[in-house]
RNA sequence: GGGCCCGUAGCUCAGCUCGGUAGAGCAGGCGGCUCUUAACCGCAAGGUCAGGGGUUCGAAUCCCCUCGGGCCCGCCA
């Protein structure tokens, strides 16, 4: 049994009695060890809780006695078995009867009292790290419930789980420098997936209207505290809908994840953390607000030389062949992400800044776009999609043109996949790490993951 | 890539400013204790002071380099 269950039939005793008619058996983790001569009290942690074991000589006998308490180490894995008892001290408690070894700690645990600090060894022995905090423990629990819960709203939306190849010969569908492997037996350079976007419209041509995907994606690219090369994306394609039907199910994920996760983790930081994702989110319009906070007029039809020479005046050393969606970017950051409070919603960003988005249909210029923000970082980004073949054809050339590099790889089946016909559509991709960290209120991705990547030593 | 900070016992940390025999608590060992919950009391043990080089009569301490980590900035659209 559980030590929530054992715990409940100590519930009725009084403080020092024990019930010899009730047997009652546990096993988990030794965590503290207390020695009193011929007492000894020990907490005995498993995945319900914690019960106290209590050792006494007038149970166990003189010789067993002394040849467990010679044995136990806090860390060590045992089953015991006795009767339900409270301490004189009123801990419930098991007086135990029988003790098992199940399994030897050789090494010790960490120091009792201030857990395992060191950041690094944390992240390189997580095991350590949970077996020694329940607070981790608990917060990885989260994390998989509050997936667990995403899988559910899709589920229940009528979108269908699919998965997606993340051996691909071109990795496209997000500016990111790919992994790259090889086939032995094709004899071919293989890519990790930047991104699950492209397969997924794919999906759609096909007549999966509704499909989602939740999976690693990787980028081959730096790794600070909100980016780990090895990430877990979701992305959802919706067939007969637009970016606004997709902000309103998002914002029904949002909720609904943010009630779960107090329910899952009721402290007060998280309490706060996911009070951020309850609707409504402020709006801000891409243009207009970056047109407000800097004072420039006109952006959109201003040259890539003008733009270049706005970032340069912010302080950016972006390279000058940077495409002109690079620069609306770096203006973005300088002169509005700073004034985000909360969770917001940013609208229709400038054509030139997104390849694979439909055109707006009432504002020139722009795509029918938005992101969420947080004040840490990036979240989400959801379109209606490009359907049209030959512009898809055309924005891939013109990103290649603008950066001359091989991001945004041109992919040549999808657009022709395009030519099949793809439903109006709209589709989100979401960071899940970075969506656990919002609504438990993480400062790092590193705190989301629980092997990130490393450097050897 | 730049700046700042950190690395001392298995774990949590002092010691570094101002160079002079490397410390404490927990864990582990031995002894004591029949109600503790960071149990307590006593004894003994435990170190590549991240690694390397330099200055010095003498370096954990001062200087340089390297490795690992954290934070900030830049870059990654």
């Amino acid at each position: 049994m559980g030590t929530d269950t054992a715990r409940q039939a100590c519930a009725a005793l009084p403080a020092g009695a024990d019930d010899s008619s009730r047997t009652l058996r546990v096993a988990g983790r030794l965590r503290a060890l207390r020695q009193h001569g011929k007492t000894a009290f020990a907490d005995l942690d498993d995945r319900a809780g914690t019960i106290q074991l209590l050792l006494r000589v007038n149970e166990l006998g003189e010789g067993p006695y002394q040849e467990w308490l010679a044995d136990l180490d806090p860390g060590d894995i045992v089953g015991a078995e006795g009767n339900p008892a409270v301490s004189r001290r009123g801990e419930p408690s098991l007086l135990v009867r029988s003790l098992t070894l199940l399994s030897k700690a050789i090494a010790p645990p960490p120091e009792k009292y201030h857990g395992f600090q060191d950041v690094e060894e944390r992240l390189r022995r997580r095991y350590v790290d949970l077996l020694a905090s329940p607070e981790v423990r608990d917060r990885f629990r989260a994390r998989t419930e509050l997936i667990s819960e995403i899988r559910k709203y899709f589920d229940s939306a009528g979108f269908l789980e699919v998965e997606t190849p993340i051996l691909l010969r071109v990795a496209s569908g997000a500016a990111a420098a790919p992994f790259v492997t090889h086939s032995n037996y094709l004899d071919v350079d293989l890519r990790l997936r930047i991104a699950q976007e492209l397969p997924l419209k794919r999906l759609l041509v096909g007549g999966l209207e509704r499909v989602y995907e939740i999976g690693k994606t990787f980028r081959n690219e730096d790794l600070d505290s909100i980016h780990s090369p090895e990430f877990t994306e979701l992305e959802a394609y919706w067939a007969y809908a637009d970016y606004q039907d997709m902000r309103a199910l998002t914002e029904g994920l949002f909720d609904k994840l943010a009630r779960r996760a107090v329910e899952l983790v009721p402290t007060p930081q998280v309490e706060k953390a996911a009070a951020a994702f309850r609707p409504p989110f402020p709006t801000v319009d891409f243009v207009d607000e970056l047109e407000r906070r800097s004072g420039i007029k006109d952006l959109l039809s201003r040259s890539r030389e003008e733009l270049r020479e706005l970032a340069r005046s912010i302080g950016s050393t972006v390279p000058d062949n940077s495409s002109t969606g690079t620069f609306l970017d770096k203006l973005f950051e300088h002169y509005v992400e700073p004034t985000f409070t909360g969770v917001t919603f940013v609208v229709d960003f400038p054509l030139a800044t997104t390849p694979l988005a439909r055109r707006h249909r009432s504002k020139p210029g722009r795509v029918e776009r938005f992101e969420v923000f947080t004040p840490a970082f990036e979240l989400a980004n959801a379109y209606t999609e490009l359907t049209d073949p030959d512009e898809q054809a055309e924005r891939f050339r013109t990103q290649l043109g603008e950066r001359g590099d091989d991001r945004y790889a041109y992919d040549e089946d999808f657009v022709e996949a395009l030519r099949y016909g793809l439903p109006p559509t709209t589709g989100i991709g979401i960071g899940v790490d970075r969506l656990i960290m919002g609504l438990l209120g993480l400062s790092s991705i590193k705190d989301s993951i629980l092997f990130p990547l490393v450097r050897a030593r």
